[in-house]
DNA sequence: GCCAACGTTGGC
DNA sequence: GCCAACGTTGGC
Protein backbone atom coordinates (compact mmCIF):
# COMPACT_ATOMS: atom_id res chain seq x y z
CA UNK A 1 0.00 0.00 0.00
CA UNK A 2 0.91 3.53 -0.40
CA UNK A 3 2.21 5.42 2.41
CA UNK A 4 0.29 8.43 3.88
CA UNK A 5 2.12 10.48 6.15
CA UNK A 6 -1.42 11.95 7.11
CA UNK A 7 -3.91 11.20 9.14
CA UNK A 8 -7.12 11.40 10.34
CA UNK A 9 -7.80 9.87 14.10
CA UNK A 10 -11.24 9.91 15.78
CA UNK A 11 -12.26 10.12 19.65
CA UNK A 12 -15.26 11.54 21.57
CA UNK A 13 -14.65 14.33 23.66
CA UNK A 14 -16.66 13.01 26.28
CA UNK A 15 -13.64 10.46 26.50
CA UNK A 16 -10.98 11.93 25.34
CA UNK A 17 -10.66 15.18 23.43
CA UNK A 18 -8.06 17.58 22.04
CA UNK A 19 -7.89 19.48 25.49
CA UNK A 20 -6.70 16.28 26.93
CA UNK A 21 -3.96 15.71 24.98
CA UNK A 22 -3.05 19.11 24.96
CA UNK A 23 -2.58 18.90 28.96
CA UNK A 24 -1.09 15.20 28.53
CA UNK A 25 1.15 16.13 25.55
CA UNK A 26 1.75 12.54 24.77
CA UNK A 27 -0.76 9.91 25.08
CA UNK A 28 -0.93 6.68 23.86
CA UNK A 29 -3.76 5.87 21.32
CA UNK A 30 -5.39 2.75 23.17
CA UNK A 31 -8.32 0.94 22.45
CA UNK A 32 -8.86 0.60 18.89
CA UNK A 33 -10.46 -2.55 18.42
CA UNK A 34 -11.08 -2.37 14.54
CA UNK A 35 -8.79 -4.33 12.37
CA UNK A 36 -8.82 -2.29 9.08
CA UNK A 37 -8.07 1.03 12.26
CA UNK A 38 -4.99 -1.74 13.39
CA UNK A 39 -3.25 -1.94 9.98
CA UNK A 40 -3.54 1.41 9.09
CA UNK A 41 -1.71 1.76 12.30
CA UNK A 42 0.78 -1.26 11.98
CA UNK A 43 1.51 -1.02 8.01
CA UNK A 44 1.13 2.59 7.87
CA UNK A 45 2.21 5.07 10.76
CA UNK A 46 5.51 6.31 10.96
CA UNK A 47 7.05 8.78 13.76
CA UNK A 48 6.78 12.24 12.34
CA UNK A 49 3.47 11.77 11.00
CA UNK A 50 0.69 14.09 11.57
CA UNK A 51 -2.71 13.69 11.95
CA UNK A 52 -6.10 15.35 12.75
CA UNK A 53 -7.78 14.78 15.96
CA UNK A 54 -11.86 14.85 14.84
CA UNK A 55 -14.39 14.81 17.68
CA UNK A 56 -17.32 12.46 17.08
CA UNK A 57 -20.43 11.14 18.95
CA UNK A 58 -20.72 15.45 20.14
CA UNK A 59 -22.82 18.42 20.06
CA UNK A 60 -20.65 19.31 16.80
CA UNK A 61 -18.47 16.42 15.37
CA UNK A 62 -15.52 18.09 13.22
CA UNK A 63 -11.65 18.47 13.54
CA UNK A 64 -10.65 20.30 16.04
CA UNK A 65 -6.65 20.35 15.83
CA UNK A 66 -3.65 18.32 14.94
CA UNK A 67 -1.43 15.60 16.77
CA UNK A 68 2.09 13.81 15.61
CA UNK A 69 2.88 10.37 15.76
CA UNK A 70 5.45 9.51 18.21
CA UNK A 71 6.28 6.13 18.95
CA UNK A 72 4.62 3.79 16.25
CA UNK A 73 2.67 0.53 16.91
CA UNK A 74 2.90 -1.36 19.84
CA UNK A 75 0.60 -3.77 21.68
CA UNK A 76 -2.65 -2.45 23.19
CA UNK A 77 -1.91 -3.91 26.92
CA UNK A 78 -5.40 -2.48 27.68
CA UNK A 79 -6.88 -5.53 26.05
CA UNK A 80 -4.98 -7.94 28.43
CA UNK A 81 -6.67 -6.30 31.42
CA UNK A 82 -9.93 -7.55 32.87
CA UNK A 83 -10.46 -4.36 34.37
CA UNK A 84 -10.53 -2.26 31.49
CA UNK A 85 -13.35 -0.96 29.06
CA UNK A 86 -11.22 -2.43 25.98
CA UNK A 87 -10.50 -6.00 27.47
CA UNK A 88 -10.33 -8.44 25.01
CA UNK A 89 -9.44 -11.96 26.31
CA UNK A 90 -8.47 -13.15 22.68
CA UNK A 91 -5.50 -11.08 23.12
CA UNK A 92 -2.45 -11.91 24.84
CA UNK A 93 1.29 -10.80 25.75
CA UNK A 94 2.41 -13.60 23.70
CA UNK A 95 -0.29 -13.01 20.89
CA UNK A 96 -1.38 -9.16 20.96
CA UNK A 97 -4.30 -8.59 18.40
CA UNK A 98 -4.32 -5.33 19.13
CA UNK A 99 -1.74 -2.23 18.67
CA UNK A 100 -1.88 1.53 19.69
CA UNK A 101 0.26 4.16 18.97
CA UNK A 102 1.63 7.23 21.22
CA UNK A 103 0.30 10.17 19.59
CA UNK A 104 1.92 13.57 20.86
CA UNK A 105 0.03 17.41 21.21
CA UNK A 106 0.57 19.67 17.90
CA UNK A 107 -2.22 22.07 17.93
CA UNK A 108 -5.64 23.43 18.77
CA UNK A 109 -7.70 25.18 15.67
CA UNK A 110 -8.46 28.85 16.48
CA UNK A 111 -12.18 26.98 15.21
CA UNK A 112 -13.62 24.10 14.84
CA UNK A 113 -13.93 22.98 11.37
CA UNK A 114 -17.09 21.37 11.58
CA UNK A 115 -18.30 17.82 9.35
CA UNK A 116 -21.08 20.12 8.27
CA UNK A 117 -18.69 22.31 6.91
CA UNK A 118 -16.34 19.51 5.52
CA UNK A 119 -19.21 18.63 3.53
CA UNK A 120 -19.49 21.76 1.91
CA UNK A 121 -15.88 21.74 0.36
CA UNK A 122 -16.16 19.72 -3.20
CA UNK A 123 -11.74 19.15 -2.97
CA UNK A 124 -12.96 17.28 0.65
CA UNK A 125 -15.73 15.00 -1.16
CA UNK A 126 -13.49 12.05 -1.54
CA UNK A 127 -12.74 11.75 2.00
CA UNK A 128 -13.46 8.48 4.13
CA UNK A 129 -15.00 10.82 7.11
CA UNK A 130 -17.56 12.25 4.70
CA UNK A 131 -18.92 8.78 2.82
CA UNK A 132 -21.99 7.51 3.79
CA UNK A 133 -21.85 5.32 6.44
CA UNK A 134 -18.27 6.00 7.71
CA UNK A 135 -17.42 4.25 11.32
CA UNK A 136 -13.76 3.79 10.51
CA UNK A 137 -11.99 5.39 13.19
CA UNK A 138 -8.44 6.28 12.14
CA UNK A 139 -8.19 6.71 8.41
CA UNK A 140 -5.74 7.89 5.53
CA UNK A 141 -5.87 11.78 4.64
CA UNK A 142 -4.30 12.82 0.91
CA UNK A 143 -1.65 15.42 0.58
CA UNK A 144 -3.96 17.77 -1.18
CA UNK A 145 -7.39 17.27 1.63
CA UNK A 146 -4.30 17.88 4.06
CA UNK A 147 -3.07 20.93 2.70
CA UNK A 148 -6.89 22.05 1.68
CA UNK A 149 -8.02 21.68 5.39
CA UNK A 150 -4.52 23.17 6.88
CA UNK A 151 -6.02 26.75 4.93
CA UNK A 152 -9.20 25.91 6.08
CA UNK A 153 -8.26 26.39 9.50
CA UNK A 154 -5.95 29.51 8.93
CA UNK A 155 -8.76 31.05 7.27
C1' DG B 1 -33.26 8.80 21.89
C1' DC B 2 -33.52 7.12 17.19
C1' DC B 3 -31.83 4.58 13.65
C1' DA B 4 -28.90 3.62 9.41
C1' DA B 5 -24.76 1.51 8.32
C1' DC B 6 -21.34 -1.42 9.24
C1' DG B 7 -18.30 -5.24 11.38
C1' DT B 8 -18.34 -9.48 13.88
C1' DT B 9 -20.11 -13.77 15.45
C1' DG B 10 -21.81 -18.23 15.18
C1' DG B 11 -25.17 -21.76 13.52
C1' DC B 12 -25.71 -24.49 9.75
C1' DG C 1 -18.79 -20.37 3.04
C1' DC C 2 -23.29 -18.24 3.70
C1' DC C 3 -26.01 -15.19 6.09
C1' DA C 4 -29.09 -13.81 9.98
C1' DA C 5 -28.61 -11.91 14.36
C1' DC C 6 -26.38 -8.96 17.15
C1' DG C 7 -23.51 -5.11 18.93
C1' DT C 8 -21.37 -0.74 17.94
C1' DT C 9 -20.66 3.71 15.83
C1' DG C 10 -21.94 8.16 15.32
C1' DG C 11 -24.83 11.77 13.02
C1' DC C 12 -28.95 13.90 13.77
Amino acid sequence: MTKPAYWLMKSEPNTYGIDDLARDAVEPWDGIRNYQARNFMRDGMKCGDLAFFYHSNCTVPGIVGILEIVREAYPDHTAWDPESHYYDPRSSADKPRWLMVDVGYKKTFPKIISLAELRQHEALAEMRILQKGNRLSITPVSREEWDYICKLAES
